[in-house]
DNA sequence: GCGCGCTTTGTTAGCGCTAACATCGGCATT
DNA sequence: AATGCCGATGTTAGCGCTAACAAAGCGCGC
């Protein structure tokens, strides 16, 4: 008997149903019922609603294991983000997964917390499960991961930045683009003693990034910026806070600062009231991240809103293009630009 | 031949490394190679280094697709939690997901929006991949997760719940207690004319739950307290401002509010403010989440902790338990009840 | 010298599914 | 009637790995 259940390996012990199972039940062939899941199209409506009836009456899970074995590219993608539970990621994360599980890929999880080592192995570990497609957070990766990412022949998105020199597709911003326009904002605004905040979190290069951009254009506008480093060691509520104090303890004064997230900027408001200044008059604070609590703030935080959500929404869309699933007329858009939006609200 | 690669279906193309690759490099046979793998101390230490040496050079990575096809239980756990960009999911998340990829476990992740269908729809895909475990969120679920949950042969674990009546792993706290410590807390502290405001997302249940907890106390304490319930479209942050608007402009006032979550308390504070209120003097505000940004705002917010990071930690913990993974002295503890702690702060 | 138990290694036979090719019947074309 | 074509279905042969059993090697006691 070729389809003698011998059950050596299967969980359930007694009889777990499978592809065969439901094609003897319905008079078809495996292969039948294996189009009817993958290609409906090709099977005829009669033994459809046949196979339909048998599959609900059984209640067959297809095993995407061996359907991945046997067709090498399972229906699952990986990502790689910084961390889940900051609030930012968070939503790419949200938008990503929504999207793709609305058309039946499911997705595989693994945080970096900045760190490419991290990174290096949590995406060694996905290769392994042949996923249709991967994703990281930045370009900036370990030369492991540069060469698996290069060797693997599947799509690989880079998304939270926005090189048009590296060869992935990117969905995402320009940091250096951000700082630019924090710059320029500021600096409209008429102030002229400005402050950059760093992040106290090493290996967010692309704080850095908005550094640069930040302090390049105030140079260019004729302004000489200061940039604080709080100790690498602090939690990013305090390390704002610290920063504000020692901003606001020297004998020139800062009469704005731009702080590399929205953590920061907290800290740095609130270090800022309980020393009685008055913001923004005495001093501006400019965020970034429009993390949920910008608004709840008094006074309000004003700061940079990333394309959170959209990022995530637009590389699943992207992915789900390089893989055919999703229809697209001409070549899947490689270079993804979007933009923050500045929202401007009490604190400047 | 026995062993050509016929390759098929392999990615690559040009021979793509395989088991049978490294272990005819190394001169042994591929189950050896396998047993490196997944029980090195079987292998002899000669054995070992020659086939480490052999598996850097050629740069395999373990299929483990048909790893788990041929063993039937995957090195990967499915997760499904209401919502991912929640701040509070997130830290749950984050903690079981660390966890679990110490261990070498993958994490299959996806959202329910407090819906029961989604998550019958997720679990149902997740099945298909034939995890090694199976992880909720709270103990209510559809007739159809119920099935599959109880047909499964894997362990399951609810978190953020705690009912010992049910059968599976458990890790959570009680919701209802929650409520009760709020309201013996507000009672305690003097107020008398206390209400409860609503989470506007239908389907979260557990808010219910606190609810119930919080008005019978009361009740026995000789209280009646208000119960408003918010519009269901309106987003978290509105809802609280319209609560706190709507209470404040009733004939009697309450003194107290217990939110059923940061985000409504947020809400409530601030209308607060912008009506002219003096909060805790004028109304006391507590909330339940501790969000990251209750410490930020003016007046902080009291509000309860619930163990976020614990729970995820300690279900991965108890999952690797079940699998045997980790080493337990006796059975794998199946009720796992943690506690909320009352962060006191300012608003109260 | 022989049998015993132990560790280390190998052989065989699938896990459940799908790619590739083969087959079959129906229908239009010549 | 013979020919070609097309869509629907079936047959065969694996995908890359591991469970189960088999065998070989080794030390030990009697």
């Amino acid at each position: 008997m070729p389809w003698t259940n011998t059950n050596r390996a299967s969980a359930g012990g007694a009889g777990r149903v499978t592809l065969n199972t439901v094609a003897r039940q319905a008079g078809v062939s495996a292969i039948t019922v294996s189009r009817y899941f993958n290609q409906p199209e090709q099977v005829s409506p009669e033994r459809r609603a046949r196979i339909a009836q048998v599959v609900a009456q059984l209640g067959y899970v297809p095993n995407l294991v061996a359907g991945g074995l046997a067709s090498a590219r399972g229906k699952i993608v990986a990502m790689v983000i910084p961390n889940i539970s900051g609030p930012i990621f968070a939503n790419t994360l949200q938008g990503f997964s929504d999207t793709l599980s609305r058309h039946g890929y499911q997705l595989l999880l693994a945080s970096s917390y900045f760190s490419v080592e991290q990174e290096e192995s949590a995406v060694r570990a996905f290769l392994g499960w042949s996923p249709a497609a991967l994703v990281l957070t930045s370009r900036f990766h370990s030369p492991g991961t540069e060469k698996m990412i290069a060797e693997a022949d599947i799509p690989i998105v880079e998304t939270w930045d926005y090189v048009p020199e590296r060869a992935p597709l990117q969905v995402g911003f320009s940091h250096y683009e951000v700082g630019v326009t924090a710059a320029r904002y500021l600096h409209g605004k008429g102030y002229r003693r400005i402050a950059f905040v760093q992040n106290s979190a090493v290996g967010d290069f692309s704080a850095l990034e908005r550094r640069d951009g930040f302090t390049a254009t105030l140079t260019e506008l004729g302004v000489q910026p200061w940039v604080f480093v709080p100790d690498a060691d602090r939690a990013p509520f305090d390390a704002g806070k610290q920063a504000m104090e020692a901003l606001m303890g020297q004998t020139v004064t800062p009469d704005a600062i731009f702080f590399a997230n929205d953590n920061l900027a907290a800290g740095g408001l609130l270090a800022g009231q309980r020393a009685g200044l008055s913001i923004p008059q005495d001093c501006a604070v400019l965020g970034f991240g429009d993390y949920p609590f910008a608004p709840m703030l008094l006074p309000s935080l004003s700061t940079l809103q990333p394309p959170a959500l959209e990022i995530g929404v637009l590389a699943a869309t992207r992915v789900l293009q390089s893989l055919g699933v999703l229809a697209t007329d001409e070549e899947v858009k490689r270079l993804n630009l979007l933009h923050c939006q500045l929202i401007e609200r009490e604190s400047t």
